[in-house]
DNA sequence: GGGCATGGTATCATTCCTGACACTATCGGC
DNA sequence: GCCGATAGTGTCAGGAATGATACCATGCCC
């Protein structure tokens, strides 16, 4: 449903970078992964409470395709009140070292970004 | 015009990931900047042979935002025919490591994500 | 004097992303 | 029997991001 994915990766030498940013390209995806890289499990009301300007439902979307993207998995625990875990997968844990550059980057550099509007 | 920038960086302690994938979040900003880091100068036409499912249009307003980001610089001969010529700025430099994550890990795992659609 | 190359602009359309808001189910506690 | 908590879903709408297409100026070459 988002971006079209490149699969068959066969568009120019560096597509797979292009392939890569389309999985946490999303508006949120980026700090989600980030959380559960700070936190490891993460419940759905705790992700709230760490990005407070994120509706439900983006919320919802965004680990949704995060989940059928494999990086992330969603165990669903049949209680009442309902509790849903989310923690990163196999294949999320290897984007850890992309995470943390695009951070360390941040961290780094992001203030002497020519500020635009807000 | 393009997102909202986050320039406080006050929304949360991953918000400079949150910034540092506002930079190039663009549908190919990130492949512009791979290009670079490969080749270090490229005129326009360059660029068109080497994305060539990038309209012109894109390509000029991509290049633009880049550029107003303090990532590439842009530098005109006034020749006939005309060159323009796109480099990295030291800034553009320091995001390197950052892409180069993105091709590393896209070169390892991006053929086992699941195919979507194309 | 027509065509080509370069590096773009302008205009319009469309598709996609994102947000607001309302609504739902269940069970326990008061 | 009403309220709250949790983890959502559904619908609608607005705006942003992207794409298609056409157009422009210049000077050289033939």
């Amino acid at each position: 449903m988002p971006r079209i994915r490149h699969t068959t990766l066969t568009c120019s030498p560096g597509c797979t970078v292009e392939a890569t940013l389309e999985l946490f390209g999303g508006k949120w995806k980026a700090l989600i992964l980030y959380h559960l890289f700070e936190d490891g499990v993460l419940r759905f009301s705790e992700f709230r409470r760490r990005m407070p300007n994120v509706t439900q439902r983006m919320l919802t979307n965004q680990l949704r395709e995060l989940e059928a993207d494999g990086l992330i998995s969603r165990t669903v625990f049949p209680e009442v009140p309902p509790r849903v875990e989310y923690e990163l997968t196999d294949l999320g844990q290897t984007l850890k070292p992309v995470i943390h550059a695009l951070k360390t980057w941040g961290d780094k550099y992001a203030h002497s970004l020519k500020p635009e509007k807000e």
